[in-house]
DNA sequence: TGCAAAATTAAGAATAATTCCAATATTATA
DNA sequence: TATAATATTGGAATTATTCTTAATTTTGCA
């Protein structure tokens, strides 16, 4: 939603309060994360920070995220059938959107007014709003060259 | 939500209406999708009308799950990441939830009145609501025995 | 009824995301 | 600085799903 960028020190105090060791790794996990408006994957996460650690393993991205998400800090996205994709937690709750012609992932508002049902019985952590369908781009050119660009995305 | 159970002869039409061949494989997996109300995955679907078909092939359920997604008949719930499970898609609408403790998918209602936003230029094809958190039987038991048994579940 | 074409099923190999594990390195602190 | 706790690596293992090919079944039609 609103994208305002955050400093690493704003970061490296958010692991902190959060019990979290800033490791510069796990820092840069979250900067991307965090700045890069993109609801990456692991995938991505790891292609893309990997010019500041030649040695990066993924194992390590997957720890990260696990600890990050684990914090608060992070938000996993199941919109993408079989491929978690991730969010910066703390941000004024919206919910999300997948093209389905080239696999970008929106920020969504949400329905004016929305509040989860209560369940009797039932503890509810959280409620994600997951939409599917066609961004302006994709309905206009279904054929686009963009197709699924974000699909199966960078080398290596 | 109102679990009316589907006839064979019902499920027969609602194939062909959707221009679907109605093969008995296919048949048995919207049967046990339709009736189950387990929201299954595709290993408990597989193990389950194993019986009947002494042959029955993974790629079986898979291809027909596919054709019934497709079709229409059938929505692909992604509440639970990296393991699609399975729905009846002609009901009411309504959200899901998963139980972090035992694994079980719950219907739950939709907020009053809710409505997916519309977003200037989109093509919104579907919304989707998923809760996260724990069932009446996980809050009570914390360390209950029943802890994970719809994970991993299933022999074989 | 009989046969060709089309569709479906089956079996297993291949793929891809993720997890697990053991060894090494780093960091925090006594 | 030594020790303990924690994190990173690298690679093997796991798991759900897809892909491929061949065999089988069904369907439409002569």
């Amino acid at each position: 939603m609103n994208h305002h960028i955050l400093t690493d020190t704003e970061m490296v105090d958010m692991m902190r309060k959060a019990g979290l060791r800033p490791s510069a790794q796990r820092l840069a996990v979250l900067r991307y994360v965090g700045n890069s408006h993109s609801h990456p994957d692991s995938d991505e996460i790891y292609n893309e920070i990997l010019h500041g650690f030649p040695s990066l393993s993924r194992s390590t991205v997957y720890n990260s995220l696990h600890a990050l998400v684990e914090a608060g800090l992070v938000r996993e996205l199941e919109i993408d059938a079989g491929n978690r994709h991730y969010d910066l937690a703390p941000q004024p709750p919206h919910a999300h959107f997948i093209c389905r012609g080239c696999g970008t992932i929106f920020d969504m508002p949400l329905p004016d007014g929305f509040a989860p049902v209560d369940m009797q019985g039932f503890e509810i952590d959280s409620v994600d709003v997951y939409g599917k369908g066609l961004c302006p781009a994709c309905t206009a050119s279904p054929t686009d060259t963009k197709l699924n660009t974000n699909i199966k995305n960078t080398t290596e």
